[in-house]
DNA sequence: TATTTCGCATGATCGTCATCATGTCAACTG
DNA sequence: CAGTTGACATGATGACGATCATGCGAAATA
């Protein structure tokens, strides 16, 4: 069976894949639907089959990278006290080999500064993934080391730290200032974490 | 008195100044060379006169706002500890006007995903102002609470969640959590500065 | 089996944009 | 003052990209 309804999901998977690969490579405005198609192994005239327009292509690519960005890095829930799991996640996530490829790195990080000037179906698209994100980087520590609000708050900056630091390494020249910011947000990651004792 | 070589520079100037500010709003791929020189009462064909080409007059506009930039933000030397600083900076980066008017805000923080993807000449440029960001940020606190290394270590990491935190908040279309990922980041700023005496 | 549906391909169309060719006029130079 | 330069304008040119029009062929349906 697996007649007409499952190929074409199928191919339209295969779109989100391409579309979502290129996004994160060549950005929002640099990803065009012909290139993508080709990725796809399919022609551009085969694309409004599947999407209505260029903008609804994105944001659901957007949302299909994260989904795959989420299954690989908030994945697994550890043993770990909250200062802990912060200072794991921002190691994990400030790498060169994440810095060297955003084909298959955080979407959120190849579209931060551009999704805010995208249509409002992106930014919602962004907004609810990042949402995800976040809960998903709340949950899985030891519970109530530090209350749920602060907790959340932690994983806001600590989201932000990794986004600014990874954009920021991969717009620098110097390989060596590059490997330094990566370093320096690593550190800082720890030292994010709220304390409930003091304070 | 003020002919040619002059008027010219007063052009120049015009149009660096339309192109940092078309920059900062459209990013690097949405700023066209015809738009940004009717903003400074040219038409398309002087622009030529004034740049080789677009990634050159990309680079130098880049520069000329981040020149501004500094200018506004991390002019002043004050009496304060290294983490009153740090925290002052970045609540007073992190707020909803900053977020809003992106056209004279940071320029760092407006194309640090794109960056990325642009040219050397564009990496170089964001090199340098960087570095000449981060250093302002580091004079200015009272002279050996923190060692300068630790201290420019501190000013990444502030950068990088000041340029993530704003980066987020634009990306994002609920307003609510816009405001929340600012509030989040401004609070986490303090918590980043390497403490001598522990550790 | 006859007909319809639809995923996909091919080939316009239209707009945008960077870059260049050419002309003009005022400022410079001798 | 005559000739030259150069900043700027106007108007190609050519590439590219999103979207649409049309046609094909195989699966779905009757």
């Amino acid at each position: 069976m697996a007649t007409r309804a499952e190929l074409k999901a199928e191919s339209r998977n295969r779109i989100l894949q391409a579309a979502g690969t290129r996004l994160r490579v060549e950005g929002l405005a640099g990803a065009g639907i012909s290139d993508v198609m080709k990725d796809a192994g399919l022609t551009h005239g085969a694309f409004y089959a599947h999407f209505a327009n260029k903008s609804e292509l994105s944001a659901a690519a957007l949302r299909h990278a994260l989904l795959e960005n989420r299954e690989r890095w908030v994945g697994e829930r550890k043993d770990e006290t909250w200062k802990q799991r912060l200072r794991r996640l921002a190691h994990r996530y400030l790498t060169q080999i994440h810095r060297d490829r955003p084909a298959e790195g955080c979407a959120l990080a190849a579209l931060a500064t551009e999704a805010g000037r995208g249509d409002e179906l992106i930014r919602r698209a962004f907004d609810e993934e990042l949402l995800k994100s976040l809960h998903g980087i709340c949950n899985g520590a030891q519970e109530e080391q530090v209350p749920t609000d602060l907790r959340l708050d932690d994983a806001i900056a600590l989201m932000a730290l990794c986004v600014g630091g990874i954009s920021l390494s991969r717009a620098v020249a110097d390989k060596e200032l590059s490997a330094r910011i990566l370093r320096a947000c690593g550190d800082a990651a720890g030292r994010i974490a709220s304390v409930t004792k003091q304070d």
